[in-house]
DNA sequence: CTCAGTGCAAAGTCTTTGCACGATT
DNA sequence: AATCGTGCAAAGACTTTGCACTGAG
């Protein structure tokens, strides 16, 4: 993750809290580091598991809380692949994106299709519905689990 | 849902639970024929509450195991629309379709799609992969609630 | 000094499972 | 008769919450 979208989440993160009177601690901001610090889709156990790399006292109790600010922020997005744990993944200095999951494997490949977005949005259009957000999700097997 | 469709999911029921040395009892029965019987999506606490209706004494486990049958031989879809809850969506006798989901109201409307479909599986196999499922699921605010 | 945040453990949800009893093939 | 299915309650997995203490503003 480049310097210049670090600053972005930092910047976003304390309007947010200071809009909400939340206050900065050394918890959150731990959370918060090494949550952006970090690719792909976790959940909030690895996270913790990372955390307490750093800190052994942080409770899982407040990366739940944390992780719930910051999707409530629009910094994270909540995700649900399925497997019964609710996954985040950063939304800010980066497209939005699907994806692609091999149910044998587990692996997960992120894509984007501006064309798919447009012929959803005219889907919608066309059953009266005004789109905010979607999701999908294609389910299959990688080339190595063929 | 027509004759036909009730004739098809009973035939492709019984064939499966032949085929896999499975009994037919009083609570199964009475179980995929509320399911079937049935409109939208829906949760295990719904089904249950339909089927105590017809008859006080069948448990919860097993309408979970029941759905869980129906899942695994591809008679009933498993969805997770975020609220924390599997609900489930017959699939025989109907095409692939997606969901249009109202952020406000809870409204979930169908489509389909064929030009989206063809376009996933071109995404996929770019990347390697070979599709076998997905879900795409638009939220959005529905006509009512703009 | 005040009010939000944290840790801990308890409680909540939804779902699965072990076991003894009951029903189907 | 041999198995599979069921009900019940207990256990599990994940997440939320009440409460007393801590710490930021």
């Amino acid at each position: 993750m480049s310097h210049a979208q670090q600053q972005d989440h930092a910047q976003l993160l304390a309007r947010f809290m200071s809009e909400h009177g939340l206050k900065s601690t050394r918890q959150r901001t731990l959370i918060v580091e090494t949550f952006f610090g970090s690719e792909g889709h976790l959940s909030v156990e690895e996270l913790w598991d990372k955390v307490r790399g750093a800190d052994a006292r942080v409770s899982v109790a407040t990366v739940y809380r944390t992780m719930k600010l910051l999707s409530d922020s629009g910094l994270a997005h909540a995700r649900n692949f399925g497997d019964g744990q609710t996954r985040y993944e950063a939304a800010v200095g980066r497209h939005h994106h699907d994806h692609l999951i091999c149910t044998n494997c587990g692996t997960i490949v992120e894509f984007e299709n501006d064309k798919i977005e447009t012929m959803q949005d005219a889907v919608a259009r066309r059953h009266g519905f005004k789109v905010v957000s979607h999701k999908m999700e294609l389910y299959g097997l990688c080339k190595n689990c063929q």
